[in-house]
DNA sequence: TTTCCCACTAAGAATGATTCTCATCAAAGA
DNA sequence: TCTTTGATGAGAATCATTCTTAGTGGGAAA
């Protein structure tokens, strides 16, 4: 993505485009995995010596909040950023600790109207994600 | 579960009975949410004056790789425990924190056809889990 | 029974990820 | 230009968890 591309998503978000913004949503566009909020500083650190690490994680807080990526935890506990939006299944590589996505549309559609049709009691559901775990082979 | 009941969970699981690992057994297999490790300290600390948090931390740890309990990682990165071993879900209220368990086979024979069927290439799935969260009403 | 051993435990220090505080800075508006 | 406000950098603080270390105690072994 370019500059601009990126200016506009990050503008669209109300939020103000600046440098440190730029450089950090760039680096999660870029990412195939799912990084942690270290990872993007390591990444991003040796073009730009004078971020901070607390900048990346206010950042990256701030774009959650604006919508414009999503953030969850591992399971190892550490939180992981994604810059897809559309809702998407993990799958968890227990060698390799990997985390990949698993997008299929007959699966979501599955899981609609399963749970359509089998309301849970007392309970309103707001999204469901799926989580595999297994080995990469 | 009474003390016998208890040790001999914990025999089978190959760990010698003690006191501090009945009454952390037991704190589990009673508990109706998934607590975390200060949940159950917490929980026992009044009977157990002289009991420790590591020593909560390093049962919970020890039963877990006996597998005589479950752990995993809620979405706020902290470690919950779990006295049922057999496959669920869990509902996540965003409001309250809470963590309830969701079992319901005919859900869990959609998946295991559907993943039998359409295969993630290059990788072997050893379990499947649903989070789902939303609300409580 | 006494001794010896070793897994178990208590206490608190250390760690790692994340958040908070606060001083400085920079852009935008008055 | 002056003012305001939000963004940033630096590092301290927090919180859950793990690690270290020094007792303890309950059985095997003598
Ligand atoms: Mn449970
Ligand atoms: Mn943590
Ligand atoms: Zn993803
Ligand atoms: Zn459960």
């Amino acid at each position: 993505m370019n500059i601009e591309g990126i200016k506009n998503i990050i503008t669209k978000g109300g939020l103000k485009f600046t440098h440190q913004r730029m450089v950090i949503y760039n680096a999660i566009a870029e990412a195939k995995n799912h990084p942690t909020a270290e990872h993007v500083f390591e990444q991003i650190k040796s073009d730009n010596p004078s971020i901070s690490l607390g900048t990346v994680y206010k950042t990256l807080d701030t774009f959650v909040t604006a919508g414009i990526i999503q953030k969850f935890v591992d399971n190892k506990g550490v939180m992981r950023f994604d810059g897809i939006l559309e809702a998407h299944s993990h799958l968890y590589c227990k060698k390799t600790n990997e985390i990949s996505d698993y997008k299929n549309a007959e699966l979501e559609a599955l899981l609609t109207k399963f749970f359509d049709k089998n309301q849970i009691e007392d309970f309103d559901i707001d999204e469901i994600s799926i989580v595999i775990k297994g080995q990469k082979l």
